[in-house]
DNA sequence: AAATATTTGTCCGTATGTATC
DNA sequence: CGATACATACGGACAAATATT
């Protein structure tokens, strides 16, 4: 429930609770949580309000949203394993708008970038990649 | 300059420029922008629009805003060097909210995940590390 | 030290457009 | 085609944090 006095930001509190309802299980990935209009008019609070809550889950990588369709739980996919050699070094970053566009990135979703000899040797979505160190 | 009618959203617009400038090293790491009033003076927009633009940039690293006192560029620190061994995985996600303010980690910064044998060894801020192969 | 100005943060209502069902 | 759902954008009003005078 929402506290109007409590000091927490409202968009923040209703995060918190679809967050909690997130980690338990209340959705399975690739379920559309409640609509923007329905959350608004459920716990008595504006439309952009909602909009902030659900642009930190998206932000956080947990929730994927489209024009039309809803908001959905994102769905896992098996990580590709990108092998690199002893002395390589790996970095992570959010991804340039450039990097978004041409491997589609989605929001929330960083950039794991692997350096051997001073010379970036490859860039990899995270959600798509893990580095193993052979 | 922004066009109302390219039917690229005024706020990407401005982000774009920002951006562009931001990388043309008009602003120092450090160094202020211009406030958001005076944003949307100069770019003909609401102050609601400059806010998303700027919301754009902190999410991808870039800067960081701090009430009362305005947008800065982020500095970069020196990354610590993590050593994993041989058959160590990488990957990188977004923090939790708990991990955020545990670790202190700014908006727009991803945290690398070490797992070796099957369990997280370690979980660093992306803006302070980086892992190495020994 | 205190008052004032500046700057970001929150929230609402409203309107309109675009995408999907 | 209509209904639903998300996207963009404005304006207004305060509140809170910080800087300035």
């Amino acid at each position: 429930m929402i506290d109007l006095h409590s000091g927490v930001p409202r968009h923040r509190q209703l995060a918190d609770e679809l967050r909690a309802r997130l980690r338990a299980g209340e959705w399975a990935p690739g379920a559309r949580l409640p609509s923007e209009t329905r959350l608004s008019q459920e716990h008595g609070v504006g439309r952009g309000t909602v909009r902030r809550a659900v642009a930190m889950l998206r932000a956080e990588g947990l929730v994927d949203v489209a024009s039309g369709r809803g908001t959905r739980v994102r769905e896992l996919v098996d990580l590709e394993r990108v092998a690199v050699p002893r002395g390589a070094v790996t970095r992570s970053r959010m991804p340039t708008v450039e990097e978004r566009a041409e491997m589609d990135i989605p929001e929330g979703v960083p950039v794991l970038v692997v350096i051997l000899g001073g010379r970036v040797r490859g860039v990899y979505p995270a959600d798509r990649a893990e580095i193993t160190h052979s």
